[in-house]
DNA sequence: AGTTCAACTAACCCAATAGTTACATAGAGG
DNA sequence: CCTCTATGTAACTATTGGGTTAGTTGAACT
Protein backbone atom coordinates (compact mmCIF):
# COMPACT_ATOMS: atom_id res chain seq x y z
CA UNK A 1 0.00 0.00 0.00
CA UNK A 2 0.98 3.56 -1.00
CA UNK A 3 2.03 6.17 2.10
CA UNK A 4 -0.61 8.55 3.00
CA UNK A 5 0.77 11.46 1.32
CA UNK A 6 1.24 9.98 -2.34
CA UNK A 7 -2.12 8.69 -2.06
CA UNK A 8 -4.62 10.22 -4.19
CA UNK A 9 -7.38 11.74 -1.97
CA UNK A 10 -10.55 9.66 -1.93
CA UNK A 11 -14.31 11.22 -1.62
CA UNK A 12 -14.43 8.24 1.00
CA UNK A 13 -11.39 7.82 3.56
CA UNK A 14 -11.86 6.40 6.84
CA UNK A 15 -8.41 7.15 7.90
CA UNK A 16 -9.11 11.29 7.01
CA UNK A 17 -12.59 11.45 8.85
CA UNK A 18 -11.35 9.65 11.66
CA UNK A 19 -8.83 12.35 11.99
CA UNK A 20 -11.23 15.29 11.27
CA UNK A 21 -13.57 13.70 14.36
CA UNK A 22 -10.69 13.55 16.88
CA UNK A 23 -9.75 17.16 16.00
CA UNK A 24 -13.34 18.40 16.01
CA UNK A 25 -13.73 16.13 19.13
CA UNK A 26 -10.67 17.94 20.94
CA UNK A 27 -12.09 21.52 20.35
CA UNK A 28 -15.21 20.44 21.27
CA UNK A 29 -14.46 18.73 24.42
CA UNK A 30 -11.79 21.58 25.01
CA UNK A 31 -14.58 24.09 24.96
CA UNK A 32 -17.44 22.83 26.54
CA UNK A 33 -16.23 19.62 28.66
CA UNK A 34 -17.71 16.01 28.96
CA UNK A 35 -20.84 17.25 29.63
CA UNK A 36 -21.07 20.49 27.69
CA UNK A 37 -19.92 18.92 24.51
CA UNK A 38 -22.89 17.66 21.81
CA UNK A 39 -22.04 14.76 19.53
CA UNK A 40 -24.47 16.00 17.04
CA UNK A 41 -22.16 19.77 16.76
CA UNK A 42 -18.77 17.63 17.20
CA UNK A 43 -20.34 15.80 13.85
CA UNK A 44 -20.82 19.08 12.01
CA UNK A 45 -17.45 20.58 13.04
CA UNK A 46 -15.66 17.30 11.21
CA UNK A 47 -17.80 17.83 8.54
CA UNK A 48 -18.85 13.69 9.10
CA UNK A 49 -22.20 12.45 10.19
CA UNK A 50 -22.57 11.43 13.47
CA UNK A 51 -23.21 7.90 12.79
CA UNK A 52 -19.42 7.75 11.44
CA UNK A 53 -18.42 8.85 15.24
CA UNK A 54 -20.50 6.01 16.67
CA UNK A 55 -19.10 3.59 13.80
CA UNK A 56 -15.77 4.37 14.85
CA UNK A 57 -15.80 5.59 18.19
CA UNK A 58 -18.68 3.38 19.96
CA UNK A 59 -20.12 6.21 22.04
CA UNK A 60 -19.16 9.91 23.34
CA UNK A 61 -17.38 8.76 26.25
CA UNK A 62 -15.31 6.37 23.90
CA UNK A 63 -14.90 9.34 22.30
CA UNK A 64 -13.56 11.23 25.34
CA UNK A 65 -11.40 8.84 26.30
CA UNK A 66 -9.70 8.73 22.84
CA UNK A 67 -9.16 12.17 22.47
CA UNK A 68 -7.80 12.55 26.13
CA UNK A 69 -5.03 9.34 25.67
CA UNK A 70 -3.92 11.13 22.30
CA UNK A 71 -3.37 14.78 24.27
CA UNK A 72 -1.31 12.94 27.20
CA UNK A 73 1.00 10.89 24.26
CA UNK A 74 1.30 13.87 22.60
CA UNK A 75 2.63 16.59 25.14
CA UNK A 76 4.41 13.19 26.66
CA UNK A 77 6.31 12.78 23.25
CA UNK A 78 7.05 16.37 22.61
CA UNK A 79 9.00 16.30 26.43
CA UNK A 80 11.05 12.96 25.29
CA UNK A 81 12.22 14.99 22.48
CA UNK A 82 13.54 17.79 24.30
CA UNK A 83 16.99 16.17 24.95
CA UNK A 84 17.87 17.97 28.04
CA UNK A 85 20.92 15.13 28.65
CA UNK A 86 23.56 17.35 27.21
CA UNK A 87 22.70 20.63 28.34
CA UNK A 88 23.84 21.39 32.04
CA UNK A 89 22.14 20.76 34.59
CA UNK A 90 20.37 23.91 35.11
CA UNK A 91 19.80 24.96 31.49
CA UNK A 92 18.42 21.95 31.49
CA UNK A 93 15.64 22.45 33.86
CA UNK A 94 14.98 25.90 32.93
CA UNK A 95 14.20 24.61 29.42
CA UNK A 96 11.60 22.09 30.86
CA UNK A 97 9.94 24.83 32.75
CA UNK A 98 9.91 27.00 29.80
CA UNK A 99 8.58 24.05 27.66
CA UNK A 100 5.77 23.28 30.17
CA UNK A 101 4.79 26.50 30.13
CA UNK A 102 5.32 27.03 26.22
CA UNK A 103 3.22 23.84 25.69
CA UNK A 104 -0.06 25.16 27.99
CA UNK A 105 0.09 28.17 26.43
CA UNK A 106 0.14 26.48 23.19
CA UNK A 107 -2.51 23.73 24.13
CA UNK A 108 -4.48 25.19 26.11
CA UNK A 109 -7.06 22.28 24.79
CA UNK A 110 -5.13 19.92 27.11
CA UNK A 111 -6.07 22.06 30.43
CA UNK A 112 -9.31 21.88 29.66
CA UNK A 113 -9.01 18.58 29.24
CA UNK A 114 -7.19 17.41 32.14
CA UNK A 115 -9.61 19.54 34.16
CA UNK A 116 -12.97 17.69 32.47
CA UNK A 117 -11.22 14.61 33.61
CA UNK A 118 -10.60 15.40 36.99
CA UNK A 119 -14.32 16.41 37.43
CA UNK A 120 -15.13 12.90 36.43
CA UNK A 121 -12.16 11.42 38.80
CA UNK A 122 -10.39 10.29 35.98
CA UNK A 123 -12.08 7.48 34.94
CA UNK A 124 -11.37 7.12 31.65
CA UNK A 125 -7.52 7.47 32.52
CA UNK A 126 -7.80 4.57 34.81
CA UNK A 127 -8.23 2.52 31.97
CA UNK A 128 -5.35 3.78 29.84
CA UNK A 129 -2.51 1.62 30.23
CA UNK A 130 -0.20 3.81 27.29
CA UNK A 131 -0.51 7.41 29.34
CA UNK A 132 0.73 5.33 32.55
CA UNK A 133 3.87 4.24 30.77
CA UNK A 134 4.46 7.48 29.24
CA UNK A 135 4.40 9.50 32.46
CA UNK A 136 6.56 7.28 34.48
CA UNK A 137 9.47 8.68 31.71
CA UNK A 138 8.65 11.92 32.87
CA UNK A 139 9.63 11.30 36.32
CA UNK A 140 12.44 9.80 34.96
CA UNK A 141 14.13 13.14 33.22
CA UNK A 142 13.69 15.26 36.63
CA UNK A 143 15.47 12.83 38.63
CA UNK A 144 18.27 12.77 36.29
CA UNK A 145 18.66 16.43 35.76
CA UNK A 146 18.52 16.82 39.61
CA UNK A 147 20.90 13.96 40.02
CA UNK A 148 23.58 15.20 37.82
CA UNK A 149 22.70 19.16 39.43
CA UNK A 150 23.58 16.82 42.95
CA UNK A 151 26.73 15.80 41.76
CA UNK A 152 28.17 18.84 40.16
CA UNK A 153 27.43 20.94 43.87
CA UNK A 154 24.73 22.96 42.19
CA UNK A 155 21.45 21.46 43.48
CA UNK A 156 20.29 21.01 46.97
CA UNK A 157 20.65 17.09 47.69
CA UNK A 158 16.84 15.22 48.30
CA UNK A 159 14.96 17.13 46.27
CA UNK A 160 11.70 14.48 45.49
CA UNK A 161 11.62 14.99 41.97
CA UNK A 162 7.87 14.28 41.78
CA UNK A 163 7.25 17.12 43.86
CA UNK A 164 9.39 19.21 41.72
CA UNK A 165 7.13 17.98 38.77
CA UNK A 166 4.29 18.75 40.09
CA UNK A 167 5.11 22.43 40.93
CA UNK A 168 6.59 22.49 37.24
CA UNK A 169 3.46 21.94 36.58
CA UNK A 170 1.64 23.76 39.16
CA UNK A 171 2.95 27.28 38.23
CA UNK A 172 2.04 27.58 34.56
CA UNK A 173 -0.95 25.33 34.60
CA UNK A 174 -2.98 27.31 37.39
CA UNK A 175 -1.69 30.75 35.90
CA UNK A 176 -3.38 29.57 32.49
CA UNK A 177 -5.97 27.66 33.29
CA UNK A 178 -7.81 29.94 35.86
CA UNK A 179 -6.77 32.61 33.17
CA UNK A 180 -10.56 34.03 33.15
CA UNK A 181 -11.39 34.31 36.22
CA UNK A 182 -7.36 35.42 37.46
CA UNK A 183 -8.10 38.32 35.16
CA UNK A 184 -11.54 39.54 37.25
CA UNK A 185 -9.63 39.10 40.51
CA UNK A 186 -6.30 40.41 39.66
CA UNK A 187 -7.60 43.47 37.67
CA UNK A 188 -4.91 42.41 35.08
CA UNK A 189 -5.09 41.23 31.52
CA UNK A 190 -2.77 37.85 31.83
CA UNK A 191 -2.64 37.14 28.75
CA UNK A 192 -0.75 40.04 27.26
CA UNK A 193 2.66 39.60 26.10
CA UNK A 194 3.99 41.28 28.95
CA UNK A 195 1.90 39.77 31.83
CA UNK A 196 3.15 36.44 30.15
CA UNK A 197 6.74 37.45 29.89
CA UNK A 198 6.36 38.17 33.34
CA UNK A 199 4.84 35.19 34.46
CA UNK A 200 7.59 32.85 32.77
CA UNK A 201 9.89 34.50 34.20
CA UNK A 202 8.94 34.62 37.87
CA UNK A 203 8.85 30.92 37.56
CA UNK A 204 11.78 30.49 36.08
CA UNK A 205 13.33 31.77 39.57
CA UNK A 206 10.81 30.46 41.20
CA UNK A 207 12.29 26.70 40.59
CA UNK A 208 15.79 27.75 40.23
CA UNK A 209 15.71 29.14 44.07
CA UNK A 210 13.76 25.67 45.04
CA UNK A 211 16.57 23.89 43.86
CA UNK A 212 19.89 25.45 43.93
CA UNK A 213 22.13 25.98 46.32
CA UNK B 1 -38.56 40.35 64.68
CA UNK B 2 -36.60 37.17 66.54
CA UNK B 3 -33.49 35.78 65.61
CA UNK B 4 -32.97 32.97 63.43
CA UNK B 5 -32.01 30.69 66.19
CA UNK B 6 -34.53 31.38 68.43
CA UNK B 7 -37.48 31.13 65.83
CA UNK B 8 -39.34 27.55 66.28
CA UNK B 9 -38.89 25.88 62.93
CA UNK B 10 -41.98 26.57 60.42
CA UNK B 11 -43.14 24.26 57.96
CA UNK B 12 -43.04 26.80 55.88
CA UNK B 13 -39.50 28.68 55.79
CA UNK B 14 -38.48 30.30 52.75
CA UNK B 15 -34.79 31.18 54.58
CA UNK B 16 -34.01 27.52 55.34
CA UNK B 17 -35.47 26.35 51.61
CA UNK B 18 -33.01 28.88 49.92
CA UNK B 19 -30.16 27.40 52.43
CA UNK B 20 -31.21 24.25 51.49
CA UNK B 21 -31.44 25.30 47.71
CA UNK B 22 -27.75 26.52 47.84
CA UNK B 23 -26.17 23.88 49.94
CA UNK B 24 -27.46 21.32 47.26
CA UNK B 25 -26.52 23.36 44.30
CA UNK B 26 -23.30 23.90 45.59
CA UNK B 27 -22.29 20.21 45.64
CA UNK B 28 -24.35 19.45 42.51
CA UNK B 29 -22.43 22.00 40.70
CA UNK B 30 -19.08 21.08 42.51
CA UNK B 31 -19.76 17.21 41.56
CA UNK B 32 -21.07 17.26 37.83
CA UNK B 33 -19.42 21.07 36.78
CA UNK B 34 -22.69 23.30 35.34
CA UNK B 35 -23.31 21.82 32.36
CA UNK B 36 -23.14 18.20 33.92
CA UNK B 37 -25.68 19.55 37.14
CA UNK B 38 -29.16 18.40 36.87
CA UNK B 39 -31.55 20.94 38.25
CA UNK B 40 -34.13 18.30 39.43
CA UNK B 41 -31.13 16.25 41.34
CA UNK B 42 -30.72 19.83 42.79
CA UNK B 43 -34.38 19.85 43.57
CA UNK B 44 -34.00 16.47 45.39
CA UNK B 45 -31.15 16.58 47.21
CA UNK B 46 -32.53 19.83 48.80
CA UNK B 47 -35.54 18.69 49.32
CA UNK B 48 -37.44 21.28 47.37
CA UNK B 49 -39.72 21.55 44.54
CA UNK B 50 -38.23 22.35 41.54
CA UNK B 51 -40.68 25.42 41.15
CA UNK B 52 -39.10 26.79 44.17
CA UNK B 53 -35.33 26.86 42.40
CA UNK B 54 -36.58 29.10 39.82
CA UNK B 55 -38.96 31.40 42.29
CA UNK B 56 -35.69 32.32 44.40
CA UNK B 57 -33.20 32.16 41.58
CA UNK B 58 -34.44 32.58 38.35
CA UNK B 59 -31.84 29.79 36.49
CA UNK B 60 -29.82 27.41 36.78
CA UNK B 61 -27.41 29.68 35.55
CA UNK B 62 -28.28 32.57 38.17
CA UNK B 63 -28.08 30.26 40.62
CA UNK B 64 -24.75 28.99 39.49
CA UNK B 65 -23.74 32.73 39.68
CA UNK B 66 -24.64 32.74 43.26
CA UNK B 67 -22.94 29.61 44.55
CA UNK B 68 -20.10 30.67 42.65
CA UNK B 69 -19.99 34.30 44.27
CA UNK B 70 -20.72 32.85 48.24
CA UNK B 71 -17.67 30.42 47.49
CA UNK B 72 -15.52 33.29 46.43
CA UNK B 73 -17.62 34.93 49.71
CA UNK B 74 -16.54 32.84 51.75
CA UNK B 75 -12.62 32.52 51.41
CA UNK B 76 -11.98 35.52 51.44
CA UNK B 77 -14.05 36.06 54.28
CA UNK B 78 -11.78 33.42 55.77
CA UNK B 79 -8.71 35.08 54.65
CA UNK B 80 -9.21 38.08 56.44
CA UNK B 81 -9.93 36.90 59.81
CA UNK B 82 -5.90 35.48 59.76
CA UNK B 83 -5.00 38.13 61.43
CA UNK B 84 -1.35 38.41 60.48
CA UNK B 85 -0.44 41.33 60.77
CA UNK B 86 0.97 40.72 64.67
CA UNK B 87 2.92 37.86 63.12
CA UNK B 88 6.72 38.06 62.43
CA UNK B 89 6.79 38.67 58.30
CA UNK B 90 7.89 34.80 57.56
CA UNK B 91 5.55 33.31 60.22
CA UNK B 92 2.68 35.20 58.11
CA UNK B 93 3.37 33.93 55.40
CA UNK B 94 3.73 30.57 56.02
CA UNK B 95 0.69 30.80 57.78
CA UNK B 96 -1.02 31.76 54.57
CA UNK B 97 0.74 29.22 52.64
CA UNK B 98 -1.25 26.77 55.06
CA UNK B 99 -4.61 28.03 55.26
CA UNK B 100 -4.44 28.64 51.45
CA UNK B 101 -3.95 24.61 51.13
CA UNK B 102 -6.19 23.65 53.80
CA UNK B 103 -8.99 25.85 52.59
CA UNK B 104 -8.71 24.29 49.57
CA UNK B 105 -8.85 20.83 50.84
CA UNK B 106 -11.49 20.99 53.20
CA UNK B 107 -13.44 22.85 50.39
CA UNK B 108 -12.68 20.86 47.06
CA UNK B 109 -16.36 22.31 45.70
CA UNK B 110 -14.19 25.71 45.64
CA UNK B 111 -11.82 24.30 43.02
CA UNK B 112 -14.55 22.56 40.64
CA UNK B 113 -16.33 25.80 40.94
CA UNK B 114 -13.26 27.90 39.79
CA UNK B 115 -12.76 25.58 37.32
CA UNK B 116 -15.89 25.23 36.17
CA UNK B 117 -16.37 28.83 35.67
CA UNK B 118 -12.76 28.88 34.04
CA UNK B 119 -14.38 26.72 31.22
CA UNK B 120 -17.28 29.37 30.82
CA UNK B 121 -14.85 32.25 30.58
CA UNK B 122 -15.67 33.53 33.82
CA UNK B 123 -18.80 35.31 32.17
CA UNK B 124 -20.79 35.23 35.69
CA UNK B 125 -17.81 36.09 37.29
CA UNK B 126 -17.49 39.18 35.52
CA UNK B 127 -21.42 40.41 36.50
CA UNK B 128 -20.34 40.30 40.19
CA UNK B 129 -18.67 43.26 41.81
CA UNK B 130 -18.38 41.87 45.40
CA UNK B 131 -16.07 39.45 44.14
CA UNK B 132 -13.75 42.14 42.44
CA UNK B 133 -14.22 44.43 45.71
CA UNK B 134 -13.41 41.53 47.94
CA UNK B 135 -10.24 40.49 46.14
CA UNK B 136 -8.28 43.51 46.27
CA UNK B 137 -8.03 43.10 49.79
CA UNK B 138 -6.11 39.95 49.62
CA UNK B 139 -3.50 41.30 47.32
CA UNK B 140 -3.04 44.31 50.06
CA UNK B 141 -2.79 41.30 52.31
CA UNK B 142 0.13 39.56 50.30
CA UNK B 143 1.63 43.59 50.09
CA UNK B 144 2.04 44.22 53.46
CA UNK B 145 3.70 41.08 54.80
CA UNK B 146 6.10 41.55 51.88
CA UNK B 147 6.78 44.83 52.56
CA UNK B 148 7.41 44.31 56.60
CA UNK B 149 9.83 41.21 55.42
CA UNK B 150 11.85 43.67 53.24
CA UNK B 151 11.77 46.38 56.07
CA UNK B 152 13.32 44.08 58.52
CA UNK B 153 15.96 42.67 55.84
CA UNK B 154 14.26 39.14 55.18
CA UNK B 155 12.86 39.17 52.08
CA UNK B 156 14.36 40.28 48.93
CA UNK B 157 12.93 43.46 47.49
CA UNK B 158 10.34 43.96 44.22
CA UNK B 159 8.51 41.01 44.88
CA UNK B 160 5.42 41.32 42.64
CA UNK B 161 2.39 40.59 45.65
CA UNK B 162 0.24 39.00 42.71
CA UNK B 163 2.83 36.82 41.17
CA UNK B 164 3.17 35.71 44.99
CA UNK B 165 -0.06 34.96 45.49
CA UNK B 166 -0.52 33.36 42.39
CA UNK B 167 1.85 31.01 43.09
CA UNK B 168 1.01 30.11 46.78
CA UNK B 169 -2.36 29.58 45.52
CA UNK B 170 -1.37 27.77 42.39
CA UNK B 171 1.36 24.58 44.20
CA UNK B 172 -2.06 24.23 46.25
CA UNK B 173 -4.56 24.30 43.37
CA UNK B 174 -2.98 21.97 41.18
CA UNK B 175 -2.17 19.33 43.03
CA UNK B 176 -5.40 18.94 45.21
CA UNK B 177 -7.87 19.99 41.84
CA UNK B 178 -6.03 17.62 39.46
CA UNK B 179 -5.50 14.93 42.26
CA UNK B 180 -7.13 11.43 40.16
CA UNK B 181 -5.14 12.20 37.34
CA UNK B 182 -1.93 12.81 39.43
CA UNK B 183 -2.33 9.54 41.21
CA UNK B 184 -2.80 7.78 37.92
CA UNK B 185 0.29 9.76 36.08
CA UNK B 186 2.59 9.49 39.15
CA UNK B 187 1.54 6.18 40.46
CA UNK B 188 0.94 7.63 44.31
CA UNK B 189 -2.37 7.89 46.81
CA UNK B 190 -1.58 11.68 46.58
CA UNK B 191 -4.67 12.27 49.34
CA UNK B 192 -3.36 10.04 52.00
CA UNK B 193 -1.96 11.68 54.79
CA UNK B 194 1.64 10.89 54.61
CA UNK B 195 1.18 12.57 51.32
CA UNK B 196 -0.48 15.41 51.83
CA UNK B 197 1.65 16.31 55.20
CA UNK B 198 4.86 16.01 52.75
CA UNK B 199 3.18 18.34 49.86
CA UNK B 200 2.13 21.05 52.09
CA UNK B 201 5.72 20.79 54.01
CA UNK B 202 7.05 20.90 50.04
CA UNK B 203 4.64 23.91 49.33
CA UNK B 204 6.22 25.96 52.57
CA UNK B 205 9.50 25.55 51.54
CA UNK B 206 9.03 26.81 47.88
CA UNK B 207 7.57 30.14 49.22
CA UNK B 208 10.08 30.02 51.74
CA UNK B 209 12.98 30.00 49.47
CA UNK B 210 11.27 32.29 47.00
CA UNK B 211 10.55 35.34 48.78
CA UNK B 212 13.81 35.21 51.28
CA UNK B 213 17.04 36.91 50.83
C1' DA C 1 -62.82 33.79 61.80
C1' DG C 2 -61.57 35.68 57.64
C1' DT C 3 -58.42 37.60 54.32
C1' DT C 4 -54.36 37.65 51.96
C1' DC C 5 -50.05 36.47 50.23
C1' DA C 6 -45.97 34.02 50.08
C1' DA C 7 -44.48 29.13 50.23
C1' DC C 8 -45.20 25.06 48.15
C1' DT C 9 -46.68 20.81 44.91
C1' DA C 10 -47.60 18.16 40.87
C1' DA C 11 -48.12 17.70 36.33
C1' DC C 12 -46.99 19.33 32.05
C1' DC C 13 -44.36 21.24 27.74
C1' DC C 14 -41.14 21.05 24.21
C1' DA C 15 -36.50 21.60 22.62
C1' DA C 16 -32.33 19.28 22.73
C1' DT C 17 -29.60 15.12 22.60
C1' DA C 18 -27.33 10.42 22.75
C1' DG C 19 -27.80 6.79 20.16
C1' DT C 20 -30.18 3.78 15.97
C1' DT C 21 -32.12 2.08 11.80
C1' DA C 22 -32.59 1.70 7.10
C1' DC C 23 -30.81 2.69 3.07
C1' DA C 24 -27.20 4.31 -0.71
C1' DT C 25 -22.85 4.03 -3.11
C1' DA C 26 -17.76 4.44 -3.93
C1' DG C 27 -14.21 1.75 -5.08
C1' DA C 28 -11.00 -2.33 -4.12
C1' DG C 29 -10.38 -7.12 -5.57
C1' DG C 30 -11.65 -10.64 -8.36
C1' DC D 1 -17.31 -5.06 -15.32
C1' DC D 2 -19.29 -7.26 -11.35
C1' DT D 3 -19.66 -7.95 -6.53
C1' DC D 4 -19.22 -7.06 -1.85
C1' DT D 5 -17.96 -4.33 1.98
C1' DA D 6 -16.48 -0.27 4.20
C1' DT D 7 -17.83 4.46 3.98
C1' DG D 8 -21.29 7.43 4.08
C1' DT D 9 -26.32 9.88 4.53
C1' DA D 10 -30.69 11.12 6.50
C1' DA D 11 -34.47 10.49 9.06
C1' DC D 12 -36.06 8.56 13.32
C1' DT D 13 -36.65 7.28 18.44
C1' DA D 14 -36.67 7.48 23.22
C1' DT D 15 -35.31 10.09 26.92
C1' DT D 16 -33.73 13.77 29.33
C1' DG D 17 -33.93 18.16 31.27
C1' DG D 18 -34.63 23.28 31.70
C1' DG D 19 -38.30 25.84 32.41
C1' DT D 20 -43.63 26.75 33.16
C1' DT D 21 -48.57 26.57 34.35
C1' DA D 22 -52.20 25.94 37.34
C1' DG D 23 -53.60 25.17 41.39
C1' DT D 24 -53.15 24.30 46.90
C1' DT D 25 -52.19 25.56 51.65
C1' DG D 26 -49.77 27.41 55.83
C1' DA D 27 -49.43 31.22 58.67
C1' DA D 28 -49.14 36.32 59.58
C1' DC D 29 -52.07 40.01 60.48
C1' DT D 30 -56.07 41.88 61.22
Amino acid sequence: MLATKTRKPRIRDAEATQKRILAAAKQEFAKKGLGGARVDDIAERAKANKRMIYHYFGSKEDLFQRVLEDAYVDIRTAEQKLELDHLDPKDALERLVRFTWKYYLDNPEFLTMVNSENLHKARHLKKSKVVQDISRRLVTMVDTILERGVKQGLFREGIDPVQLNITIAAIGYYYLTNRFTGAIIYELDLMSRQALDTRLQFNIDTIMRLVCK
